[in-house]
Parts: structure tokens; sequence; C-alpha cells
DNA sequence: ACGTGCCATTGACACGTGCAAGTAGACCGC
DNA sequence: GCGGTCTACTTGCACGTGTCAATGGCACGT
């Protein structure tokens, strides 16, 4: 390279040697430096636009600042909860002074990680043991899941739901869920969730309902689940988007919400206040989560071994219009 | 560190000097390397699981894969827009070989800039030049604006609203403009492109309607918009979220939408089929400027000085049930 | 027998950094 | 006057990699 401006330039300029500019750009205390040598390697360095050189630091030993997130299969755009999950991570990890770095990851992790070298990877594709491993070797670095405790957050929020419900007395609930073949895992904990909820308060069997993207065939669909016997009195959504699909199918057979039917989605989408009606949701507080989890990782950087720390079971009912 | 695994390992292991193993690993054409010592290189450094090291790599001068995106102010979870771009620009450099990094940007980007040792940096600050060239002698790399020519993207989906309107009669036309205070600049370039284009095809004046956070405020706020004389017959939103806003306060004091006003979004948001009624809105196809872009980067990457591209002026208009 | 050309392999350097170990001079106590 | 301590530096190594230039062996033509 050409332009690239080192320590021995900064050395150069001062009249010094490149040990001694290293002494006072790190700030090495066990050194005694005079403020007068400090100020002409200070100028110096300014002068000339010093930046280390982060590889050859790393080279050196340095530990890397940097923590690499790999969501495969979450594209940025599309889930926004662990859009906000990960912003959250992002601001907190610099206050331990590390770097969140989020890769749009499909299979080839490889790549990036070898130019990156970061001190720990956080995996979404950790959740399965088979590819965790994989990782774990292709890496040499701490590989951690990326959203520890998924399940059992996945599991709390439709658990509120049926709890939510049935203390407004409804009694006869219905599933909404979606049609996205990839999104099948995690509704399928839902559905459990919710199954077993109502099995222990003692409410009929949840029915259902897999909500079509055509919206008039969501109508229909709506519209015979209702023919049902008993009839269904409250549908949980997979999450906000689905109950918004429950919502318009309501509104364009006719269906009163909440007077026959409540509605009640997850994630507190911040289109939910302007539903027709305005949607009732479950939300979950990852605050206390996000600062937990940012002082294991920073922990996992050092090489500790680093707490384990879960997101959070409880979630929080923002009631709305719909129920 | 103490278990890595270097490129002298994979040597000693194959009993060849570490040259060789470098030119066999690295493909290099220029070297005659029969194929039993190519195996014996290839069986070493699989048996000891050899990953060459990104930063000794770098050092030596190779190219970093690494292409930084820094977006200060966006947020992953806000702009699902700005997402699915940066979303599309990831898979795109790929293909060439680079791998793109989005980095929850606020002003100290250095940090993590200094580990990372990117060949180009993307930056969304980059549009007021102070803040630019102040990027540019920060990092010593490439630095370039991640979003070119986002002006004219604003502004044709704005003008794609107005002629659309214009074509189904609609006369009299309100712009609806968003109250976070952050988004009060890109609003600008929507409202001014509305007003040209509606004087350009000889239409009155434009109305300004800046739609609160509070749904009943809203109401109450477009109630007063149709006593204006004359009465807006259609409502150009800032964007989806903005006419989702729009058609709630329309819904609860009794507007029929499209009767009384048409109402149209920017963005093509997911939910917007799901509206009350369906949503219409303006959406700009991006994956030409998103293949030509990750090219130019590209050729950045290279050294080389790198087209310029800029995104789409030209929108289209998805029609649904609320125009 | 000997230069010539080709093949397979290797020794050595450079990249920029952090830091351990060394050194030259000044000052001090006896 | 001399060993010892302190200050203010410097010399030099190591980190892991890519690659130039050199080397030694072998076959071939004369």
């Amino acid at each position: 390279m050409s332009g690239r401006v080192t320590s021995t330039d900064v050395a150069r300029e001062a009249g010094l040697s490149r040990a001694t500019v290293s002494y006072v750009l790190n700030g090495d205390t066990r050194q005694t430096i005079p403020e007068a040598t400090r100020q002409r390697v200070l100028d110096a360095a300014e002068r000339l636009g010093y930046r280390p050189y982060g590889p050859a630091r790393l080279l050196r030993g340095a530990r890397s600042t940097l923590v690499l997130m790999l969501t495969p299969g979450l594209q940025h755009a599309t889930d926004f909860v662990a859009a906000g999950i990960v912003t959250q991570l992002g601001l907190a990890l610099r206050e331990h002074g590390l770097h969140l770095v989020w890769q749009l990851g499909t299979e080839d992790e490889r790549g990036a990680s070898v130019d990156l070298a970061p001190a720990v990877v956080l995996s979404s594709a950790g959740e399965e043991e088979a590819a965790f491993t994989d990782l774990r070797q292709q890496f040499s670095v701490p590989v951690r899941p990326a959203f520890p405790g998924l399940d059992g957050f996945l599991a709390g929020a439709a658990t509120a739901q049926v709890e939510y419900l049935a203390g407004r007395g409804r009694r006869v609930l219905a599933y909404a869920a979606p049609s996205r073949p990839e999104l099948q895992p995690t509704s399928e904990i839902r559905w459990r969730a919710i199954r077993s909820t109502a099995e222990r308060l003692g409410l009929p069997e949840p029915l259902l309902l897999t909500v079509p993207d055509d919206r008039a065939q969501a109508g229909r669909e709506l519209a015979s689940l209702l023919d049902a016997d008993p009839a269904p009195d409250a549908v949980c959504a997979y999450n906000d988007e689905v109950a918004f699909a429950v919502l318009a199918a309501a509104h364009d057979t006719g269906v009163p919400v909440p007077g026959r039917i409540a509605v009640i989605g997850v994630d507190n989408h911040p289109l939910g206040p302007l539903a027709v009606p305005a949607l009732s949701t479950v939300e979950s507080d990852v605050t206390e989560f996000v600062a937990a989890f940012a002082a294991s990782v920073a922990g996992i950087a050092r090489g500790e071994e680093g707490a384990e720390v879960l997101l959070p079971e409880r979630a929080q009912v923002v009631e709305r219009a719909s129920t």
C-alpha cells in the first residue's frame, strides 16, 4: 500500500524511536515519559493523521473488539423484533468497548470471519447442535447462540396471550398460524404453549387456523372457523402481522371485533395502534436481558466463561381495542 | 494465543516448507506442483483444521473483502426499505467476493473500522459534505455514500403519487407529513416534489397535514382539513406508516375511503394489503440499482474509480382499494 | 564431460504493531 | 571515586502470511 501512515512515520516526524511512540499512544503506565516528549509524539501523530492499523495490532496478539452476529435466514428487514434486539445489543456492547457487526449470514460465513477475526461469534444457527459444532471448528473462536432462551421467549408470549384472554372471560380459543413455511418451527412452539396453557386453565382444546396470504381466502377460512361448535370467541395470533390479517378478514366478512371474537397479537408492532380496531398485543421487555447478555458476551471476549443469560419468558399485555 | 493452527504447523505435518503450503493453498498457477505433493498439503491442512489468519493476510498486503456500511441514525428495525436495500446489496456483493458488514453507527465509527480494515466504507452520513470529508481522513479508505441519489429517489416516489392521483381525476391534494422530527429533512423533499408536480399538472396548491402520533388527535386534524375550501379529495402520505395513520383517522371519523378521499402511501409496506381498506402505494424497483451499485463498489474495492450509480427516480404505483 | 533448461522446493524478507530487555547518562550516598 | 538507583529513551524480537529469488537435482543435447 502507498499512503498508509505508520508508527514509524510518526517516530521519524517526532525524532524519537518507534517504541516511545507506541508507549505514548497506548498510555503505557509502566514507562516514565516527560510531558514534553509526550506532546512531541502526540503532535506528530496528529499532524500526520496517524491511525494504527488494526490487522497488525491483532497479529501482535491484541484482542479483537468485534462481535460477529450471524443470523442465517433472518433478513434485516423481516423480523423487526430481532432487529430491535440486535440494535440494542449493539449499543450495550459499545459500553463494554466492543463493536457488534451484523452480517447477513447464509452459508458462507467463513469468508467474512477470516477477514474479521472477531472475538466472539453469536449465531442464531446455534440452536441446532449440528450446525453449531460445525461453526465452532470453522472459527476457532467462542461461538454462542445469538438469542439464548429463544424457545422460552416465544412460548412465554403465547402463554401470556392465553392467560390474558382467559382472564377476560374468553373460553374457546383459536390460534392463527402463519402460512410461510420458514416460520413453521417457531409457530409450532407457540402452538404448543397455547394448548398447554389452555389445558392448565381448564379451557377447551384450542382450534387451529392457518392464515393464507390471500385476503379474501383468509376471510372465508375465518368464517368457516366461526362455524365450529363450540365457536371460538378469541384468536391468539402468531404475531402482529398475522393478527393484522385476522383483523382484515374479520372486517371484510363483517365479524365484530372484539364483539364476537377478540384478537391479540405478539410483538407490539408499531402499526398496531393504527389497526382497525387498534390491536391488542403482547410485549416482552428485553432491556434487562440485553444489558446482562452484553456483559456476558464482554466476559467471553475477555476469555472468561460468560454467565448464561436467557431471554425473558415473562411477557406484558398491551391492551387496546381489539380485545 | 495458544491454539491457533498456522501454516507452519501444516508445513511440519506435511513434511514440506511453508512456501509450498502457501502455494498449494492459494492455488498459485505460476508454480508447478505435482499432484502427490498437492494432496499431501491438502490432507495435512484438513487434518489440522487449518484456517488462514485474516489479519496476517491483510498485513501482508491482501485486499480486504469487507465493505463497511455505516448508517448513523438509522436503526435496523426502523426503516425497512433501507434495510431491504442493504440486505439485497449484501447478497449482490457476495457475488463479487465481498462481504457487507452493517455497523450500527453512531459517532464512534473509528473503533470498529480499526479492527475491520474494510476495503470500502459506505456511509449514509456522506450526504452532508462536512461529515463526509471528516470520515475520509478517519479511514484512509475509499468512502462513498451509502444511498447515492437518495434525494431523487425520495422525490420520484412523491412525483409518482401525484401523477397517479391526477390521472384518476383527483384535483385537490393534501400531503400527510410525519411528526417525528428526525424525518423532517426527507419529508421536506417529498413535500417539495409534490408541490412542484401539482403545479406542473395544473392542480391547485396542495394542503399540508402533519399527522400527530395520537390517533384521536389525528382524526380531529383530518376532519378539520376536510373543511378546507376547496376540500381535498386525495392524500399523499409520506410513507405507508403515515398512510396507515390517515386511514385509521378516516375510519374513526367516518370518512369514506376512497369515496371522499383517496389515500396513497410509499414503500409497499408488507402490511399494506391488510389495511382497511387495502392501501395503495408506490414502489421503486431497486434490483437494477443494487446490481450496478454492487459492481461499482467491487470496482472501488479493487482500487478503481467506480462508476457513479444512482437510486432510481422512477417509481411504480401499486394500486389497491384505497384509491 | 559440460553447459542449458526444466522441475520441485525452500530460505528469507516485508507488512505494522506491542512490548521485553537493554543502555546511556544523571544523580545520590558513602 | 565507585557501585547503585532512577530516568529517558532505543534495539530487537515475534505475531502469520504471501511471494521473490535462489537452490539443487535431473534429463538432454552437443
